[in-house]
DNA sequence: CTGAAAGCGCTTACAG
DNA sequence: CTGAAAGCGCTTACAG
C-alpha cells in the first residue's frame, strides 16, 4: 500500500473543502443525503487529486472484503482456464476480486486452501470439488460446481444430457457400437456423461464402458488402449469422456492406421484449446461456463449481499444444457465398417477443412 | 466476514487474560517483549477460543495486505495452469494470497485489470504480459514472465537454450533439414526458442521458418499446414514453438499417413498435460515454472519487505534452463526419409510404450 | 516486561 | 442537508 495509495484519502477531500468526512463518503457513495451542488464539488476534488477508496478500509469497516475465493481440485487440470476465465469474468463485473487456491490433490490441501481463503476474510467461496469429496459447512457461501448427481447446492452443466446429444449424433450417422471411454469410475461428472450416453442407444444399439484407469492398473500406465483391437471387434464410435481421452484414442487409432473418420468416429467432452486444431478436428461438447459462472456468482453474491445467516446457494440445483460442436472425427458410418480398416486415409475434401 | 470470523479478536482474549490488547498481539507475533509464561498463557487461550488474526485489520493498520496479483493475457491459455499453480504455490509459501486478473487480450483490459488490482491494494503483481506489451511504471512492485529478450525487468525460461536442445537432439539423431514452425513472428518467446534452433544447425543443416498466422492470413483459418508437401520437399524435421502447433503438425502429419516417427520427427515446446498420453508422447521441453514463480515471487517479496520505493525487481534478469523431455515423437531419420512414405506404420513396439 | 493511546481509512447510526 | 463521534481489528511508538 505504501506504493499502491497516491496518500489520498476521505480526509483530505474533506479538508480540502471545508467539510467533514463523513460527508465525503456520503457524497461518493451517492447515498443521497448530501445536496446536489456539494456532492458535484467532492466529486470533481476526489477526480482532481486521483482519489481510489481503500477497499481494505471499508472491508475492515464493512466486514466486507469484496473478494471471493476460487478453489480447483487441481490448478493443472486442463479445464481449469475456462473456468477460471469465466469465474473471474462473472466476479469482476459484479464488483468482486478473485482469490485462487489450489487443493493440489489431496483432500487434506483443499481444507487447507480453504481455510487460507477464510483467513483472508473472503466474502464467499466457488469450489470445483475433488471426485467424492463432499463440501461440509465451512462458515462462509459456498456454491459448488460439480455435477448435478452431486449431493448438496450446486451448479453445474448437464452431463447427463451432454451424453445423450453424443450418442444421438452417432446412431444419426448410423453407428451401432459405441466404446464409451471414462478414466475414474468414482467421478460423477463422468458417470453422468456416461449414463447419458446409454440411455440413448439407438435400437439394436450395443455400448461398453472402459475406464482407463482400470485398464492401465491391470497393463501399466500410459500403454495402448487396444483400440485397434476394438475396431476389429466391430466398434465404430469412440465416446470420450474428455477431449483428453479422445486425443488419446484418435492418435492411437491414427497410429495404427485407422482412418478416422473413415472407419471410426472419435468424439471427446470439454473443447479443450486444441480440440479445433487437430486434424481432423474434435467433435465435442461444450459447456457453458460463462453461464454456470454466472449462476455460481450470483448466488453467492445474493447471500452475501442480503446477509443471510446460511451458506446455501442456488437451492434449485441449475444444471446448464451443452452444445454439440460437430467437427470432423464423427461421420457416417462406412458400409465396410466394423472391420479393420487399412486403407490409406485419403486427403481431407476440401469441405472438410476447418 | 460476518460469516467467516469466529468473532473472537484480540481484545477478547485480552480480556479474558487481564491483560492488554498490545500485549496479546506481541505475545502472538513472537515480537518477544512478553514474558515466556504470558506468551504462552495468550497461545494457549487464543488456540482454545480459536482465533484467527483479522488480515484486514492488519492490512489497514501496516499498509500491507499480503496479496499479490496475478495477470495473465489470456487464462484460456494453455500454458495458463502450469503458470498459475506455481505462481500460487510460492506466493501461499511465502505467506502471500493471490488475486487473478484476465486481460483477455486487449490491452486495454490489460491495463483495466492492473487498476483492479491496484485498487485492492495488491502488495505485488506478476505480470505475464501480453505479446509487444511493455510494462511501465504502474506504481506497485512488479515481476515480469516473459521472455529474456524483452527489455524491462523479467525473469524467464532460457527458450534460445530450449531451442538449442530440441535441434542438437535432432542433428544428433541425423536429421539435417528442420521446418520450424511458429504462430506468431512478433512474439519475443517464440522469436526466442527458434533463434535458439537456428543456432545449432549441424552442417550442412537447413531450416526454414513458417508462421502459422501468416500462413492462416493467406490460406484461411484453420485449414492444412500443407506439411506433407514438405516432407515430400525432404523436411524430416518438425519443430514446433509449442506444444499446441506440434499437435497439429503431428495430428496432421498422421492422417496424411505419414508415419511418426519413423518418417518424420516432431517436436513440441511446454510439456502440456496431453502431450504425454498422445501416441505417439510428443517430445518437448519443459520450463522449470517451479523455479521461475520462486525467483519472481521472491523477488517481490524482497522488494515488499524492505519497503524499497522503487518498482524494479530481478535486476539480474535471471533465466532458467529449460529441460528436453524425449518421448516418441523424434527418432533416428531413416534411410529412406526425406522422400513421402505411405508405409503402413506398425504398432509401435513394446519398449515404445510410454 | 507491560499498558494506554493513537491511528490506518472507512461507514454508520445519531444528533443537529 | 451536514457534522461529530464511534468503531471495525490490528500494530506501533511511547511511556512506565
Amino acid at each position: 500500500m505504501a506504493f499502491v495509495r497516491s496518500g489520498s484519502n476521505l480526509s483530505q477531500i474533506a479538508a480540502l473543502l471545508g467539510v467533514s468526512a463523513a460527508t465525503v463518503s456520503n457524497a461518493l457513495s451517492g447515498k443521497g443525503r448530501v445536496s446536489a451542488e456539494l456532492v458535484d464539488k467532492i466529486r470533481a476534488t476526489a477526480a482532481e487529486i486521483g482519489y481510489v477508496p481503500s477497499l481494505t478500509g471499508r472491508a475492515l469497516r464493512t466486514g466486507r472484503t469484496g473478494v471471493l475465493g476460487l478453489v480447483l481440485p487441481d490448478i493443472a487440470n486442463p479445464l481449469f482456464p475456462q473456468i477460471a476465465q469465466a469465474i473471474e469474468f462473472a466476479a469482476s463485473s459484479a464488483g468482486y476480486g478473485v482469490l485462487i487456491a489450489d487443493s493440489r490433490g489431496s483432500v487434506a490441501m483443499q481444507t487447507d486452501a480453504i481455510s487460507r481463503l477464510v483467513e483472508r476474510d473472503v466474502d464467499g467461496i466457488v469450489i470445483v470439488p475433488r471426485r467424492g469429496t463432499r463440501i461440509t459447512d465451512i462458515g462462509c457461501p459456498v456454491a459448488v460446481i460439480d455435477s448435478p448427481s452431486t449431493p448438496g447446492n450446486t451448479v453445474s452443466a448437464d452431463h447427463w444430457q451432454g451424453g445423450q446429444a453424443v450418442v444421438e449424433h452417432l446412431a444419426g450417422l448410423g453407428h451401432r457400437r459405441f466404446l464409451l471411454i471414462g478414466n475414474n469410475a468414482a467421478s460423477n461428472v463422468q458417470n453422468d456423461r456416461i449414463g447419458g450416453m446409454k440411455s440413448r442407444l439407438p435400437q439394436g444399439g450395443h455400448a461398453e464402458v472402459m475406464w482407463i484407469e482400470r485398464h492401465e492398473a491391470q497393463f501399466g500406465k500410459g500403454g495402448l488402449l487396444g483400440l485397434a483391437e476394438r475396431v476389429a471387434d466391430g466398434f465404430t464410435a469412440f465416446c470420450a469422456v474428455s477431449d483428453l481421452q479422445a486425443l488419446r484414442a484418435l492418435t492411437e487409432l491414427q497410429r495404427a492406421g485407422i482412418a478416422v473418420p473413415e472407419a471410426a468416429s472419435v468424439t471427446g467432452f470439454d473443447d479443450l484449446v486444441w480440440s479445433s486444431v487437430i486434424t481432423p478436428g474434435l467433435t465435442t461438447l461444450r459447456m457453458d461456463m460463462a453461464t454456470i459462472a454466472d449462476i455460481a456468482i450470483k448466488a453467492l453474491v445474493r447471500v452475501i449481499e442480503t446477509d443471510a445467516a446460511g451458506t446455501a446457494v442456488a437451492a434449485d440445483r441449475p444444471s446448464v444444457p451443452m452444445t454439440l460442436v460437430i467437427r470432423q472425427t464423427t461421420a457416417r458410418m462406412a458400409a465396410s465398417a466394423g472391420t479393420v480398416s487399412n486403407s490409406e486415409p485419403e486427403t481431407p475434401p476440401e469441405g472438410e477443412r476447418r
